[in-house]
DNA sequence: GTATCCGGCGCAAACGTTTGCAGCTAACGT
DNA sequence: ACGTTAGCTGCAAACGTTTGCGCCGGATAC
């Protein structure tokens, strides 16, 4: 097996020098119709392959890679918007370098270490929290940085698509109420993260627009992994009087709270409503069928590689927010 | 801003040769004690970051990526096994590039292509079927590869770690008939994939080992995807006389027959017992219960990582063969 | 005293591209 | 006939590393 062929082996074969090899792949420069045609014939000859990292090397930046760093990609709603990066980014002909930094501040920092190591050409992130100075010391450095689901305070010019989480909290406890829930607990997000923040607020603000005041012994918050749902709903349930509804603010937790419920043989919805935010897998064939509001994250994640692609073309674009809505799917858990 | 520090300028601060600086950084070649903090300590004033394209394209591979090309990252079963490549991988100090095929030969090819273009230092994957000619071509172009959950049939000299899906399916299967089931119908895989072969032949030898015979009439080939579980289970619930169980070969369909069954109104297990591949978020805390056949899926993609590093070590060594043994979780669906 | 050796370090050539600049040819205007 | 221009192409210098080879000086051996 030789080795492969690059493009001085090219423009060998071709009798021409390597610029006009590499100008006709980049469609740069003037190369006489003829002459470009001659050329790509020996490339497709000799199966030529431009190798991605010289070229990275050379023209810094512009050579097809992106990378993405998200939490945790065992989660479905960072799987599903990872895939919606993905696939925006195959169409572009882009690949992706993907990471997960497990909520690990040391970990974010690492893997954008290696993002700028790798000079890809720009990075979508959720921000760890809402000053990530990390991420803004290389925004800052000139990659293009698009933020998701999460947003960054000092919003300095950096784009972001984020989901409507307050919207989307305040239908859900807004349809609670109206199904005559007056004793809704809330298993709430971190209290220092943006998206536990708003969901919180949809949660009150559902509340005050019904004219009720929260129960606020019936408000816990918890990290978003499985183990807090069931301590917390455990927790919930034992408050007298007990809440007849329970709102889960996301589906790891979801989890963990069905597992308490379960275990004490309550039914739902009966003894207890129970509506989530994040679809599951099962939700719909759950018995019964698990009503949630339902965040768009495959589409934040297009969503966000599209943003990415048009300021990596145009740097100093405006800074843009895009805000989706979350959708409530009524099943029947309420 | 000033342009981030290279080689170079930590050479000249320090006033020593390029030489000096990248032997100690890499620990090769004789470099006495003193010079090397000295050199060190300049580093960290300066704050020095490798380049790893360049690092990359100078050394070719040694540079700490890996690639991972897999059918789909929302598959939970895929998202695991990432997560177990990526564990290993950050704790190499290794990045990973991550793909999704979609089950598409012609995007397989692409991210191939992506791969040793990006010179990595190794590749991950599944490989579309058994005798994927651009897999093969890839591995004898001399880049460590290690095939995972999936063969590749001319097995020359690539490791592999697969899950014993035959072995999953026999003792899914051989728990139903104990629990006297006699009718089982499957919702298989497809024919021409190495898994659904392995899981339609532990269905089989189940049978055969309990003095039975499987009825052919029960026996349905789907492709992995929900869709198929819910045409294949319908069918298979209008053959006469019915099923008394379902052992439905991965997550996806199972979902698909989950929705045809609840949708009928059929009580499970009562009226028809369910076992199903792969476990999945909510399984647990389904009611009832679903019992599955868990295949380690992480703990192969930590397998399969691990391979590829002592393989990067030595490229000389036999290949391996790594076949990991899924889990039976009883719950209550049979 | 000389020969030998070795630890420590620098020089400069790679790796495979892109790209600014310059050169060359033919066509064109005057 | 001569300058100008436009179109096309080549030269060679980057990009930031790694690494084979060779140089230097001091220690050791004889």
């Amino acid at each position: 097996m030789q080795p492969a062929p690059n493009l001085v082996e090219v423009a060998r074969r071709a009798r021409v020098s390597t610029s006009t090899v590499s100008r006709t792949i980049n469609q740069t420069g003037k190369i006489s119709l003829k002459t470009q045609e001659h050329v790509r014939r020996v490339m497709r000859e000799l199966g030529y392959k431009p190798n991605r990292v010289a070229r990275r090397l050379r023209a810094g930046g512009k050579c097809h890679l992106i990378g993405l760093i998200i939490p945790n990609i065992q989660n479905p709603f960072f799987a599903d918007l990872a895939r919606g990066v993905e696939d925006v980014a195959y169409r572009n002909n882009f690949a992706v370098l993907l990471c997960n930094y497990d909520e690990d501040a040391a970990k974010e920092q690492f893997y954008l270490d290696v993002m700028v190591a790798e000079s890809v050409d720009g990075i979508i992130l959720p921000p760890i929290h809402e000053n990530d100075a990390a991420v803004l010391r290389v925004a800052q450095s000139g990659v293009p940085v698009v933020c998701v689901d999460r947003a960054l305070k000092p919003a300095s010019g950096i784009d972001l698509v984020e989901i409507d989480n307050e919207r989307g909290a305040f239908e859900a406890v807004e349809h609670l109420i109206q199904r005559g829930h007056r004793r809704i607990g809330l298993i709430g997000g971190p209290a220092d993260s943006s998206t536990g923040q708003a969901r919180l607020q949809g949660y009150l603000a559902a509340h005050t627009r019904a004219g009720l005041t929260a129960p606020a012994e019936l408000v816990r918050f918890g990290d978003y992994k499985p183990e807090s749902g069931r301590i917390l709903s455990a927790e919930l349930l034992g408050v007298t009087p007990p809440p007849t509804a329970l709102f889960v603010c996301n589906n790891l937790m979801m989890i963990g709270a069905l597992e308490t419920i379960i275990s004490r043989g309550l039914s739902i919805p009966r003894q207890i409503a129970i509506l989530g935010f994040d679809d599951l897998p099962l939700a719909a064939v759950f018995s019964p069928p698990l009503t949630v509001v339902r965040p768009p994250a495959y589409e934040a994640g297009r969503a966000a590689a599209e943003l990415l692609f048009k300021r990596i073309e145009q740097p100093d674009r405006a800074a843009t927010h895009a805000k989706l809505l979350p959708e409530l799917i009524v099943r029947g858990s309420c």
